[in-house]
DNA sequence: TTAATTTTGGACCATATAGTCCAAAACCTA
DNA sequence: TAGGTTTTGGACTATATGGTCCAAAATTAA
């Protein structure tokens, strides 16, 4: 059950003797975010995901166990970066963190892309309750970001309202899929507004 | 070009001689969108496919030509139905069909498999433009069907609220993926009350 | 009954996929 | 330098996949 045993990926690569990575683990880790992100989690082949992150598959499968395995690994990452980006970007914001929000959320870094985590908890989370999991946790918490940047608001609904404006911003990710052009997109996401103010 | 050739799938099956079909096509397209439903265009084999639409490979293929021009035949068909079904609940809602949409919303017929087309849209159109083509159709005529159904309010902001609302109901099939539970699901989606009204 | 025509069952195929295995390489310690 | 240890390349395997093929079955028209 420890940890750093011969079982199965997360090999640390301790400093004692044997050959060393020729590889940083973090780096690939992100590679194959990319790829997860770009073409989702069935479509990426192992193939895929080694060419990306220069890797043989001795290599792939003795670090990271399986394609499984670094997906969950990819998709934490993925959420636990995006959060502190989001609680960033409101920090920043200052006195108006709900239009930092809005800023950040009108120019995704995904692009057409959208957001990995819902894209994910669209294709597997019906079946794979790991991710429906990480992805309520994900969601609850983008849930409380917003509602704390709602502050002067009356304090009972904050969290009512936070969750509905999430939900359109996440509305809006589908649009984005379907191509729609950028500028409605922003037009509707402004709409969000109307949904916090009291 | 013509329909009805010898090239590929959507053969009539004629009154003419020949083996007459043991099955009905549209029955069985009906169980095949159910299993796109329910796993992805990817996640279904045609195996899946051929048991759930009681068929044979032969009958598959001959009566709709692969696996994609399938798919395709479904999702169009899912849409054209989708569209008539809130056209038919905006109209049977009389005074308030607006509160009739929001009924619906609630208590949506795919359960945690959300919306056939968003699952779609999610899973392939940055990569299949004509989904991506599709997706925008439905997309823009839910709009058109909402904002109808808010006549009395002011025409020239009546597609742009109509939009938010519909991205706000769309984003909460997220949630109902991830296993968020209903109540809360639907206090999030009365907040879209306050997007439409003036 | 016979010939033409279409569907059906299911064996078959080529390929793609996730995952395994092992010998050689590259390192550390003694 | 020698022995122990880990990583690496890449060949290999088993299976699942989308799709094809053809002979037999089931029908209609003559």
């Amino acid at each position: 059950m420890s940890e750093g045993t011969l079982i199965l990926g997360g090999n640390k690569s301790p400093a004692g003797p044997g050959r060393p990575r020729s590889f940083d683990e973090a780096e690939a880790l992100e590679k194959a975010l990319c790829v997860f992100w770009h073409k989702g989690y069935e479509t990426a082949s192992v193939d895929d995901l080694t060419e990306a992150m220069g890797l043989s598959r001795s290599s792939f499968y003795g670090t990271f166990g399986n394609k499984q395995a670094l997906f969950h690994k990819a998709l934490r990452h993925y959420s636990k970066r995006g959060l502190k980006t989001l609680r960033d970007v409101a920090n920043a914001g200052g006195d108006d963190p709900v239009g930092a929000i809005m800023e950040a959320l009108a120019n995704p870094q995904g692009g057409r892309d959208g957001c990995m985590l819902i894209n994910c908890l669209t294709e597997l989370a019906p079946h794979d309750e790991d991710v429906a999991a990480l992805g309520r946790h994900h969601l609850e918490s983008i849930d409380e970001i917003i509602a704390r940047a709602l502050k002067p608001s009356d304090p009972g609904q904050a969290l009512v309202k936070a969750r509905a404006f999430a939900s359109l911003a996440i509305g809006t990710l589908a649009l984005r899929k379907a191509g729609v052009p950028p500028d409605q997109i922003s037009q509707t996401l402004k709409q969000a507004r109307s949904v916090i103010t009291p």
